[in-house]
DNA sequence: ACTTGATTTGAACCATCGTTCAAAAGGTAC
DNA sequence: GTACCTTTTGAACGATGGTTCAAATCAAGT
């Protein structure tokens, strides 16, 4: 009788060498279900699909997770925790918010559509309730703060022009956010040429300037 | 035995005083569907609740629709119709093309998030197949086309500065498209202002500028 | 009133899906 | 090799949800 408890799933995704058998195998099955939840859509993939996907049986997923509902409750916590990191990260960059802000918005890119495969479920908290739902809320609200600071910040210097930073922040995320629904593996660009085109237009905007600065740093 | 045909439902949403009562009432039920689907998330609202949202029995709503697919996809081209018919009127509109994308952005988001019911129903193409899925999406890509084409009519006169109008169109899109995830009716703002509010966002970018110009028109 | 076709009912069918559980198989330390 | 805990299996249960259909009801037209 094992029971990993929820509070396990470390959030620096490093990889200890001396994982015990179960985290790792947990880890594996959370990695399918992503990847599943992301070919077939959220809610037409089910346990069976999920199991078989790692050649295992249904009842086998029961062992590691109490339900479905956990399961992508990890999923989406797994995604947001990359997501955490990333906007410490660039709050942590030593340069001026505005290419916070670009590697913010790069990364995000590259991290939904690249790295975290659970990215998908990242969009449908709608799908969890009670607890969970508030702790992934919780934490994606976390997020969006911390997009909140570096506009802010950039507003205080003068380098960026923010009315609404909640809006901003909610313009910005729904550009990036989208991505996941038309990037394709395949395509003739990658995440991170994405969302480096994404940056540019998101600061310079559409409109067309006498002077017409590229780049104002760098 | 009626059988109404697929190609009812006429484009135009301006109300014929004399509709024949069958499709009114088909009408009827793509609403209160369009209200569920949005209320309790496209696959977490069954067909009892919908028919139950009309005080019917659900069998009868196989009287009118032959699937639930076919009422899913029903729901997307009304949304859709409505998003087709305000491209129109953008590209119509006697203005320079920024105006024409303020229009439709503005257009878009109230269209989603305050007229148009069956809204969120259009960010789930997946859960269509066959020729549904191709109708739709054929239908999608001839708005993205709409919004390709007053940016690229912006660029050729210079009024706009647009590296890639497909990559472009995208993040617009996302951005509106997200709102029906966050958006609320008992907000603090109406969809209309956070459409104009993302208009200005989209065309001036974030960057703050030297010469602070606010709006180049009027 | 009577007939005919349109609409609605009510109940059932069937597949799928999440979930459970007792039993089998694996792995390890003594 | 044996005892003990971990992991996996295989099969089943119960609920839900989409769907079907014959029978009942309704709305006109004559």
């Amino acid at each position: 009788m094992v029971q990993i408890k929820s509070s396990d799933l470390p959030d620096p995704s490093g990889d200890r060498p001396e994982e015990s058998r179960s985290l790792r195998r947990k880890r594996e099955i959370l990695d399918a279900a992503s990847r599943v939840f992301r070919q077939r859509g959220l809610h037409a993939s089910g346990m069976r699909e999920i199991a078989g996907e790692l050649g295992m049986h249904v009842g086998n997923l029961y062992y590691y997770f109490r339900n479905k509902e956990e399961l992508l409750a990890f999923c989406q916590e797994d995604s947001l925790s990359g997501l955490l990191n990333l906007a410490r990260e660039a709050l942590a960059l030593d340069a001026p918010p505005d290419r916070q802000l670009r590697h913010l918005i790069v990364g995000h890119v590259v991290l939904l559509n690249e790295e975290t495969p659970g990215s998908l479920a990242h969009l449908e908290v709608e799908a969890l309730t009670g607890e969970w739902r508030e702790k992934i809320m919780a934490k994606r609200e976390t997020y969006e703060a911390s997009i909140r600071q570096i506009l802010e910040a950039g507003a205080r210097q003068g380098l960026l022009q923010v009315d609404d930073a909640r809006l901003a922040a909610m313009a910005i995320l729904g550009s990036l956010n989208w991505t996941v629904k038309w990037f394709r593996r395949d395509g003739d660009m990658s995440a991170s040429e994405i969302g480096n085109a994404f940056a540019d237009q998101i600061l310079s905007g559409l409109s067309a300037r006498e002077a017409n600065l590229r780049r104002q740093s760098s």
